[in-house]
DNA sequence: TCGTAATTTGAGTATACGCTCCATTTTTGA
DNA sequence: TCAAAAATGGAGCGTATACTCAAATTACGA
């Protein structure tokens, strides 16, 4: 299955197609129409590549979501990890409530997003209650993890009324709730 | 356009059974012939009556919304607030999470429901500001919107991981959200 | 009881979607 | 240079969807 360097690069349009329009249009705009379109592609060329519509989605959203919490720092504090999220969310919104959309739709329909997700989620709680117990020594861990969850929360719901309200002041509301949680 | 009780009693069943799927299947399991099945009702028969199967989408979540934060009482604390919501999430988990899902793609597209939900946010965040200042008398008007802010938010991150997660304790953490924002 | 207007029926339409198939062309390495 | 492998084009398939329409039926007031 040795690839040749034009199915590279065909895939990598596909990608970059597929990224462009879920923060373009959403997911609902994300057709496999306007994805060959946008990638200069024929529906035949896609398949020769990826199984499935689902599966080019599911790859955009997981590296969307792999760079939100580089798991490599790891003694980031609070406010590093809430500045990550800020600039994950104001710098691409659509791409950040698409990544809700999915969440919640895969949820419902127990797509092969779910577990994912839900892993996600559940490596981020360990990352942010680390971060605490950092940021607020004093406290104990169980008193962590609570907080981190309403951290996560917290930041959840807000992206969420930025998605409602695009003027929506996400930084200044996300650094205050990041201030009280460690106060 | 004198309706007949038969067209009553119709109507009040495609509600019910369009209630009912959003509920079992959610958002996308809620198709036109689903709905029409359900309530025993031809395709026929539901376009005398509504115009659009997202008509009688939008009033089934706006009469979910509606139970949500019931406008009468005036001088609910932060407590009772947050009960209403945890009533409302764990009752219907699934309705919930449609909610959010159809805001979500309603904003994407800029669907009927956008501005619908927008401003039922924007008054629960008056009810919730009003009920902190309630319990914590001592604080600004300016914090008092910041820490409703903070606490609707946190449960909307809380209602998204009890849909990712279906064991998730809502209940408990909503209250301690609750208990620390009026800390 | 009767006529009209509301309601119901259910086959049928239009359309958009994801995806397949396969002949053709291009790439690659020996 | 050549043959195998990979990639491409693009017509077209099957299906599910929301929705329509004219004819038949039913409800209800006069």
């Amino acid at each position: 299955m040795a690839r040749y360097q034009a199915g590279l690069r065909t895939e990598a349009r596909i990608i970059e197609a597929t990224r462009g329009l879920l923060g373009e249009v959403g997911l609902e705009g994300t057709t496999l129409k306007a994805i060959c379109e946008q990638a200069s592609v024929q529906a035949g060329s896609f398949y020769n590549i990826f199984a499935s519509k689902e599966e080019v989605i599911v790859r955009v959203v997981s590296e969307a979501i792999a760079a939100v919490a580089p798991e490599a720092d790891a003694q980031a504090d609070v406010s590093d990890l809430v500045e990550a999220y800020i600039q994950f969310v104001t710098s691409d919104p659509t791409l950040a409530a698409v990544y809700t959309e999915i969440a919640i739709s895969g949820a419902l329909n127990n797509g092969p997003m779910r577990e994912r997700i839900a892993r996600h989620h559940r490596q981020r709680l360990d990352i942010f209650s680390a971060a605490v117990r950092r940021s607020v020594p004093e406290i104990s861990p169980n008193d962590a993890v609570t907080r981190a969850e309403l951290l996560l929360a917290a930041l959840h719901g807000l992206g969420f009324h930025l998605t409602l309200e695009p003027d929506f002041d996400f930084t200044g509301h996300a650094r205050r709730v990041a201030a009280f949680t460690v106060s």
